[in-house]
DNA sequence: TTCATTTTTAGTAATTATTCCTATATAGTA
DNA sequence: TACTATATAGGAATAATTACTAAAAATGAA
């Protein structure tokens, strides 16, 4: 079934209502939980609850590529062929903004967003870029050194790891640059 | 004295070196060997020694804001005035790749440097985004997880802190926006 | 010291990623 | 059903970074 967004102006639709619930329909069990808390999480945020807003937000969690905006341009544009490219960038900023996705810390030009809300890590691979989340408990809560505690208010706490995926080890000096800095 | 870099051109001038021994003279002591560290750099990178070079080389190791392109490029300007936003990108980007500097991993859409190479880490505020350079030894070698280190080859652990520095706790939560992923 | 060669730079243009603008559509409430 | 405030589509603009190329300069050999 076509998943239409909004169309050009002048010409008045169907409404997408109905068809928000064929959308719903295709998201399967495992997913409403989630979207439902998408959408408690925009009503506490004074934020309306758009089928777009829907649909990026299920590409985004959708997708274990820390994707671009772009990617999920492309993702969301094979359901709402009228999305405009503003319409995924602003809405991944906003989704940023109410805590429903997070822009992944990196070097590149280009950024990447994480819809992954639960507590875990990076590791990247130097080589091909892909993101893998992990979780390890004792990362969670890193000891921060005294004379910092005492001098800022720590809020956050984020270990990363980097380095050369199983895909890539078989090569893996190749096409490596050093681009961050911290431990070395 | 006034510092010339390259000029217009058609118009020949007089040699750069003697007046990259002015700027040397500028340095003081406690800089010579970091310049001459980073002289042996380029040149085992195959990379010629350029008073463009060693100007920029110097306001970044000389700043402790992690700047970006652009203040690089103010400050350079004002001892090269004819140097070209071109160079200075480009040269950080080539200092970068032969680690005599480095990108900050983050979010925003401007990419910030780090002449530090000593082991480090870094705490950023939230709200007036400085970047604040610390040393935790037992942050050089957290260890890795065994189900990780069986699967990637990790080439480097980084640490970072997120909050509110010295400066900025007397306001904690103008202004903050949730933008990393990772633990919370 | 001079000359030749390769690399680098200045000035400018182009590309890419992101943000802005506004008329219209729509979500949500009364 | 109607109204209002918010969100969107289509297009334009801005900002950050990269590319191009003629000329300058660093470096090494003679």
């Amino acid at each position: 079934m076509e998943y239409f967004s909004r169309v050009s102006p002048g010409k008045k639709q169907e409404s997408l209502r109905v068809k928000m619930g064929s959308f719903e329909n295709k998201m399967g069990q495992a997913g409403d939980s989630q979207q439902e808390a998408f959408r408690q999480r925009c009503r506490s945020a004074g934020l309306r609850i758009t089928p777009q807003r829907e649909a990026i937000f299920q590409a985004l969690t959708g997708s274990v590529e820390h994707p671009t905006v772009d990617t999920v341009y492309q993702e969301v544009r094979r359901l709402m062929p009228h999305i405009s490219f503003d319409t995924v960038n602003r809405t991944l900023n906003t989704l940023c903004e109410i805590g429903a996705a997070f822009v992944v810390p990196g070097t590149d030009n280009v950024r990447r967003f994480d819809g992954n809300l639960s507590d875990h890590q990076h590791f990247r691979c130097i080589k091909c870029k892909r993101i893998v989340d992990f979780h390890h408990g004792p990362f969670d809560n890193v000891p921060v050194p005294d004379v910092l505690a005492g001098r800022f208010i720590v809020m956050r706490k984020t270990v990363c790891l980097e380095g050369f995926c199983d895909q890539c080890t078989t090569n893996p000096m190749d096409n490596v640059t050093q681009t961050t800095s911290g431990n070395r």
